[in-house]
DNA sequence: TCTATCATGTAACCAGTTACATGATTTT
DNA sequence: AAAATCATGTAACTGGTTACATGATAGA
């Protein structure tokens, strides 16, 4: 039954997941392909965190060990396989990222709901160096995906999506930068009286 | 010296340092003033976290205790005050959430990088599922701002942020789900012949 | 008056991180 | 052959969460 609570909770549990209906593996192994695989990290990786999330996973059943093997005088290592279970949660898992936007708590949203802090000059001055990274941020996306070309888009298709959210916030920042630049009436009275003492 | 280790690292922190700016205030205070001006929940927010965070800033000395009131029969309440070495990390801490772009970990592109594991014509279904989902999530931000009419733009800045970032992220899918549907030979060619045995 | 909900906090638990350990391989 | 780095894991720490506690107020 799975334990209620052992719900795969993180990306990194489900890439395990998913990499093991591949082939059984160990951990380790598992960490090599994730580090090659996925090169602009989608999913974050911490080496000590895939031991744990591994050991989670097998005690509720979704994967179970193997054989353990020891090759030449390395430490032996444990390989593991997917179960019935496993591949159950992994798909149960994937349709629900897929089907139901989750809600994300964005770093710069939070900055921005405190924005009032800082004073506008300085905010401007900031949203510059900003777009100046996302510049960067984009074009190297895009010439990860050029030289790319060879590959099925599929395979491409996270790093798709992250440069339409990084040029969505480009536009945002540049509309955001002018609107301070304008001092509207409508926008920042009481910012700028704030900071103007 | 305010330890090197605490630098307020999430959020939360941010908000009760930013708040504190105000006045002097005690946890369930900043707690409620949280719940009242951040409607649509930009900064995650778990009542027992904010004694977790205030304690912390506490032990770095961003804030300290001003003075224990007691109100009636109820529980004593601990007024904090933001320091002068709290006031320098605030204005530090958002400086770089501005200026520079933080890598977020995004459930939906961890899910894209492993999509190969659903079969074609499921994602198809669970990405009409998501569209309508986003559609949703659109229409209530807009209406949100809408209904806020009055108030300064500036506080309402996060929103229309999140609300870029929906229509990208519509956009998207929209694109996504259209290449699956038609199939080009260049796109998911072996991710069909994997899921047609 | 009984019940629900608000107000305010404490304590135990757990996932994920940092730090530590140690033999094998490669580089200098 | 010394130094650096790779390969593989364990253990301690810690931040944040869930669960528990308890008096006060409001609704039925």
């Amino acid at each position: 039954m799975a334990g209620r609570r052992g719900t795969v909770s993180n990306p990194l549990g489900l890439a395990v997941l998913a990499y093991l209906m591949e082939r059984p593996m160990h951990p380790y192994e598992l960490g090599k392909l994730l580090k090659e695989r996925d090169k602009q990290q989608s999913i974050k990786y911490k080496h000590a965190s895939l031991y744990m999330v591994v050991e989670q996973l097998a005690r509720d059943g979704y994967i179970e060990a193997q054989e353990k093997v020891r090759d030449g005088q390395r430490p032996e290592r444990t390989v593991y396989r997917l179960t019935g279970a496993g591949r159950a949660e992994l798909h149960a898992r994937m349709r629900e990222l897929v089907s139901v936007p989750a809600k994300e708590f964005l770093r710069f949203e939070a900055a921005l709901a405190l924005i009032v802090v800082l004073p506008p000059a300085e905010v401007a001055t900031l949203l510059d160096q900003r777009l100046r990274a996302l510049d960067e941020q984009a074009d190297e996306i895009r010439s990860f995906l050029r030289d790319a070309e060879h590959v099925d888009r599929l395979f491409l298709i996270e790093h798709e999506y992250r440069l339409a959210l990084v040029e969505a916030e480009q536009a945002f920042v540049q509309r955001f930068r002018e609107l301070i630049g304008r001092g509207a009436p409508d926008f920042g009275r009481f910012w700028r009286e704030l900071h103007s003492g």
